[in-house]
DNA sequence: ATGCTGAATAATTTATTGATTGTTCATTTT
DNA sequence: AAAATGAACAATCAATAAATTATTCAGCAT
């Protein structure tokens, strides 16, 4: 590795340190910089910003979060419906324990997303690359029916929203948020509807993509 | 009306219009007092504090929700799946409009729920039984197959969690968030998996309940 | 008694200041 | 020339003081 990206990653490891001992804001750069026996100014040469550290170390941990979820998926033996589940599963496990025990790192993924907004859309968006890798190879194989896979996609990844960093929307235990999941998946997999007296319900009606956007509701 | 409730209602209406302009930090006990031509003190024989004036507004608020959406359930010529969906609409627009042009309500609400954690539990309760009134007659009709009807309750109330309050997650617009959630709908009623081959495929796996916490249902 | 007042007090918020920190860049070192 | 420094400057934060506000309650009025 080139001297220069052996002091980056020297850098990257002392923030990653501090910030999870003692937090984002306080950790100073001139910290970082004894930390790393440099001066502060030369920290600048390898980061424009102190934010930009926190995003570089907060890009890595989502790509490490996208690498568990797909080791998830490459389980042998298991159809496309198991392995959906398992990864929301996975994901619903792996928030929750993170957040319960590094609650230093949401700090730190808030105040990236606070700046970086498109930060939190790109993560979004790895993740639901798993999803729809699943749902074309089910489809694929006959074991879902499914006319539009990016739109189901996004469908489900928004169904199971609640269990991605379970704790910002609920106290509920890990146990209660899993039971609830089982629920849910149970629904988007096989619906409510019954389909046992032959005839197919029609599709929900999908709003037109007008841009127009007029009121409907009450008040 | 007793003279008493007259008074309540006075500073009441004297909170909702402060409160709506100004926001509930800005407001003081002082001016409400001026606006209702009464002494400080006065307020305190009708609310204990300035926090449950906002209670007050605030439940009233979600009673009015409420009943928005009963309304939209009373529709008639209607089958389960159309009022479920239509209830789930009228929720998104509600509450999307409620931020886009009341943002002070917002604002007032999660001063409350910061306060009294319990207000936002018991409000999605109120709401939650509205959608199981709707799957216990969907199920009665034939028209739903379901086991557990409030599991199923629970399950839908969380899989639509994204569209409650929707800017607090994402900065789509309500058009988009329609086109989504109605894909959502769309599988939450006829499910992903392929049931033509005749074989049921085995339910999803429901993790073992903790044995010092009881499932309840919706009640 | 009962309903209400308004000054007194406690709690909170806002303003201010001084200290700390992020960032830059002219200069030094390698 | 390239790499690094550290003093200088601007932005931010923390601590404190000042002002405002929520709440109480002894006393007044009905």
């Amino acid at each position: 590795m080139p001297e220069a990206d052996l002091t980056r990653e020297k850098i990257i490891d002392a923030a990653l340190e501090r910030f999870r001992h003692y937090g984002y804001p306080k950790t100073t750069i001139a910290e970082l910089a004894t930390d790393c026996a440099m001066s502060p100014g030369n920290i600048y040469r390898f980061f424009k910003g102190k934010i930009d550290i926190a995003v570089e170390i907060c890009r890595r941990e989502t790509l490490a979060s996208v690498e568990i979820l797909e080791s998830v998926l490459e389980c042998p033996h298991r159809n496309s419906r198991q392995r959906l589940e398992e990864v929301i599963f996975a994901d619903l496990r792996h928030t929750f324990h993170m957040l319960e025990n590094r609650p230093k790192t949401l700090e730190l993924a808030q105040i990236v997303v606070a700046d970086r907004p498109q930060f939190q859309i790109e993560s979004l968006r790895r993740e639901r690359r798993i999803f729809q890798r699943i749902l074309h190879e089910g489809v694929a194989s006959g074991e879902f029916v499914c006319d539009n896979v990016p739109a189901a996609t996004i469908a489900i990844h928004a169904a199971t929203t609640k269990y991605r960093y379970a704790q910002l929307f609920t106290n509920q235990s890990l146990n209660e948020l899993e039971r609830e999941l089982a629920h849910v998946l149970s629904l988007l997999m096989g619906g409510l509807l019954n389909t046992k007296n032959g005839e197919q319900a029609a599709a929900t009606i999908i709003p037109p993509e007008d841009e127009s956007l007029t009121y409907r509701g009450v008040e």
